[in-house]
DNA sequence: CGTCCTTTTGAACATTGTCAAACACTGTGG
DNA sequence: CCACAGTGTTTGACAATGTTCAAAAGGACG
């Protein structure tokens, strides 16, 4: 497998490593690897142990889990960012399964390489608290958003949101539907309605080009908070 | 306000802070207090910014959260541990509100001295690592919880959790119902009926006593996974 | 062009929430 | 000690929300 060199600088300046000493960062950079993944294909599942830490360098990873025949999409990793470090800094089983969505480049890092230097490297365990407030923060806003609106409202405040991300009143949506629902908390059946659902609200919706024509209208409707819908904090 | 000295080795006992320096606890105790707070009283509200790590000694202490006159109970913080860890190490408002659920005693130690010890004990900035990833992991868990699984299972895989617990057929709940239904995420209404529901699985429900009189018919419904149910990894 | 998959639509159904009322429990003050 | 208020719980009827199943429509791609 390819070392990971030419990446260096890409994964060098994620706030995660851009602290660490150089001597650690090299050791890191020592044990990786860099794969590239067709779509679709599992790169991990729920209940193993963690191999490596991964790097999302191009495409898009999604992160499910499943019980009893049901599935759900939990969060979409998107470039240049790393997932499952709670499992890997903690040796415990995956919780989320992960598989590309697209053609993906994606660094692997040793597990026990990133213990071992979490165990020495001072500068990378403060960066790695950093990391997983922020992460804890995201499910705990994610939590609130599923238990205290209903799917018409976690709708609305997801498009405000993108379209906050584009700066646009007019965006495509980044994902397909079917994993919008199942990210959302509803089926397929049901967003195709939501989304009729803020026709009077001023959302226009063709294939997958959005158009909010009546922001004040959807906002009043939506109600964003920051405690819920702020994803940088 | 009393110093939290008397308190010192039970705080001192907490894995968050077992491993730190002397100079370091020191610091920290210095700046400590301990307060007694009757039921029902409010600690922190959302929004505003961490002034406190809160410690709680005894009693309990249900975190919850409201939007549009919606409120929802996330989790109940009991003896000896710390809440709101994340918000008072960034610096950033609290995502929950939190109150004492009976007569609590509480300790609070500055978030200002936090975020100093942290930024110069290596010891405690790794232990603060191991307390939010199993922050991390637990919400993820309760995440999966909520979105794979109707309230009735919920409520099933809860029982089996306290019988875990509790190692016995037959417990009290704990909590208020009302409390348990919005932590469950459903209304107080729906909770009784889950009860009902319940009944053919073999648990007997009499005010706040659960029986459960049929382990593997309910387990068989229950379906518990380590990876959503398992409350210590 | 045909196949596969997603999306949409309709209808029936299941689940969950709302509202109102009855009931049970707790603690207070007369 | 009892009456009473206040609160939590249960129950019933109903409404809203969400799911399931089936089928049609639309797109992507070999």
């Amino acid at each position: 497998m390819p070392n990971a060199e030419p990446y260096r600088q890409e994964v060098r300046d994620l706030a995660l490593f851009a602290d660490m000493e150089d001597s650690s960062f090299e050791a890191l950079m020592r044990g990786s690897y860099v794969q590239n993944f067709p779509p679709r294909i599992d790169l991990i599942t729920e209940g193993e142990t963690p191999d490596f830490l991964h790097i999302v360098i191009s495409g898009s990873v999604d992160l499910f889990s499943s019980w009893n025949g049901r599935e759900t999409s939990l969060a979409t990793v998107r470039p240049v960012s790393t997932f499952i470090l709670a499992a890997t800094i903690k040796n415990a089983p995956y919780l989320m399964s992960a598989r590309t969505l697209e053609k993906s480049r994606i660094i692997l890092l040793p597990s026990e390489d990133v213990r071992a230097v979490f165990d020495t490297d001072n500068a990378f365990a403060r960066a790695i608290v950093t990391e997983l407030s922020q992460c804890y923060r995201a499910v705990v806003k994610n939590t609130k958003n599923l238990k205290l609106r209903t799917s018409l409202e976690r709708l609305a405040n997801y498009l405000l949101r993108q379209r906050g991300r584009t700066q646009s009143d007019a965006f495509d949506l980044t994902t397909e539907k079917r994993r919008l629902a199942s990210f959302l908390g509803m089926t397929p059946e049901n967003l195709s309605r939501a989304f009729k659902g803020l026709e009077p609200y001023g959302v226009k919706v063709t294939g997958n080009h959005i158009e909010i024509t009546d922001l004040k209208d959807l906002t009043g409707f939506a109600n964003p908070s920051p405690l819920i819908d702020d994803h940088s904090s």
